[in-house]
RNA sequence: GGCUCCGUCGUCUAGCGGUUAGGAUGCCGCCCUCUCAAGGCGGAGGUCGCCGGUUCGAAUCCGGUCGGAGCUACCA
């Protein structure tokens, strides 16, 4: 059994992602885009990216703009593909007609295909008649094969329909290859019908075109979805009708819903950018996107871009599909929230911030002021969309919007006099002569609690309302200190006014 | 139907013939504490899909079985 002809092992890795502008780019082609990249940096080989838009209905340059824009925001860059070029384009596959064309010549010279005049309608009656007859379709019967090359010529030139078929060689026997995921992989030949190459429309087919593309771009690693697992030794034939070497492939599992199911819109997000506008930074999707289906010691989870550069293997891919559990990943983000530079953060939460009540002009003309509101929220974050919700009391100036739960339960609960100790808040705050920083506001409220007889939550429950409108918020003082002072008063004198119509 | 692949705590995973089957998340409890978080500590949770076999010894090797997934187009 003669081996395809394997690829030289010294040759530079080059690997690619392919992915169709159908639409958004989903976290499973993410999470291909990721492993290539990866691979690609960490063996210091070449990424590159080609665009799969041979279907004209569904393949649209705004759709591909789409896919460009969510790999960047993933930080993966490409070092070859649209917009950066490179030796071996052009990088969209509707613009490598040429290509395709001498491939399928180099294949007649060879005798490596022939023209089939089958009409779908016969083929589909044939497949629809073994269906029923029990045994199953075995593929295409080869009708077509066996035509003299005269005949064949005469109908071609009568102008008869025609796709051009691979001749896949009699003798072939078993397709064999070592996927560098799944192992020893092997296909028995019978099932290996004799594939259409191109179109009557004169169009490649998938499995003809990415071959092409895959040997002219000097692919050395195909990583790409386990839906392709089963097209492989069909790539395989044409590869080696070609005589071109073959690749290594690599093929990474499934990512399924938290259901078990296959990802859908009904299941929750399942693009790029729909994360990205729940508020998940790249960080996170990448480091959680890695880690499905891939371990850097089995113990470690928070992993960095470099690190994932450095240290990924096809080695430690796992062949099990995994399911997006997105609790998981909303932990990963916290936690990348709370690793966030300090100085950085607003730029990145500008849109929530502005949401929240903040203006963007704002946000540039005192960085200083949101540097130091970034400790109180982020351990308190898990997605960044959470902000409007828990910072608007921030932006709220002199006026305050009571939570109505919290009101009766802090301010007007039986047994309580919160009246007295706003009043005396109401006091204490408006002495000009008292730091308006936290460390003292601390400590004189406290001293206020100890005067008045209660505990300092009696106290501090009470004016977190009258300040934050709820009972439950980012840090007291430290929030206090960075508003307005008049703000504050302002705030406690409307409570008082709403609560206790003083 | 045919072909191919997969199967370790709920979930993501480590494991490559000898481990009390490890880590992470989630859950529960305790500590810390101005609320909520974050953080620290501890706990519950896996007869490694099932059945046989090989072996002194199997999650790890072999066979079978069941369950799941993919492909089976002039879609990609």
């Amino acid at each position: 059994m003669s081996q395809d002809p394997a690829l030289d092992p010294a040759l530079p890795v080059r690997v690619r992602f392919a992915p169709s502008p159908t639409g958004q780019l989903h976290i499973g082609g993410a999470r291909t885009a990721i492993y290539n990249w990866a691979f690609a940096r960490a063996t210091g080989g070449s990424f590159i990216l080609r665009i799969e838009d041979t279907d004209p209905e569904r393949s649209t340059a705004e759709n591909t703009q789409v896919v460009l824009r969510s790999l960047r925001w993933l930080g993966l860059d490409w070092d070859e593909g649209p917009e950066v070029g490179g030796a071996l384009g052009p990088y969209f596959q509707s613009q490598r007609g040429d290509s395709y064309q001498a491939a399928l010549e180099t294949l007649k010279a060879r005798d490596a295909a022939y023209p089939c005049f089958c009409t779908v309608a016969a083929l589909d009656a044939k497949r629809k008649a073994a269906e029923e007859a029990g045994g199953g379709y075995a593929g295409y019967d080869r009708t077509c094969r066996g035509l003299e090359a005269h005949e064949a010529a005469k109908r071609i030139a009568a102008g008869e329909p025609f796709v051009w078929r691979l001749k896949v060689p009699r003798e072939r026997g078993a397709i064999e290859f070592n996927d560098a995921v799944y192992g020893p992989v092997s296909f028995p030949s019978e099932v290996m019908d004799d594939m259409v190459l191109v179109r009557s429309d004169g169009s490649p087919t998938y499995n003809f075109a990415v071959v092409c593309d895959d040997a002219n771009m000097r692919i050395s690693h195909v990583i790409r979805g386990d839906d392709h697992l089963s097209n492989t030794p069909r790539q395989i034939l044409v590869y080696e009708a070609l005589g071109a070497a073959v690749p290594t492939f690599a093929h990474l599992s499934m990512i399924l819903g938290a259901n078990g199911k296959k990802l859908s819109k009904r299941h929750g997000a399942t693009s790029v950018e729909e994360y990205r506008d729940r508020g998940y930074l790249p960080d996170t999707l990448v480091n959680f996107l890695a880690l499905l289906g891939w371990s850097l010691d089995g113990e470690t989870t928070i992993i960095d871009r470099e690190t994932l550069a450095h240290s990924f293997s096809l080695a430690r891919v796992t062949k099990k599909d995994a399911l997006f559990d997105e609790v998981k990943l909303d932990w990963m983000n916290g936690t990348y929230i709370r690793g966030l530079d300090a100085g950085a953060w607003a730029a990145l939460a500008e849109p929530w911030l502005c949401q929240a009540g903040a203006d963007p002009a704002g946000i540039a003309a005192d960085p200083g002021w949101y540097e130091k509101l970034y400790p109180l929220v982020s351990e308190r974050l898990v997605r960044l969309d959470e902000i409007p919700d828990k910072l608007a009391y921030m932006f709220w100036g002199p006026r305050v919007n009571l939570d109505e739960a919290s009101v009766a339960k802090v301010l007007t609960k039986e047994g309580t006099d919160a009246e007295t100790v706003l009043r005396g808040l109401r006091g204490l705050l408006a002495d000009e002569s008292l730091t308006w920083e936290c460390e003292p506001l601390q400590e004189a409220c406290r001293a206020l609690a100890e005067t008045l007889g209660i505990k300092v939550k009696g106290l501090f429950q009470p004016l977190r309302v009258a300040v934050c409108g709820n009972m439950v918020s980012p840090p007291l003082f430290e929030s206090i200190e960075l508003l307005d002072r008049k703000d504050v008063l302002a705030r406690i004198d409307q409570t008082l006014k709403d609560v206790f119509h003083g």
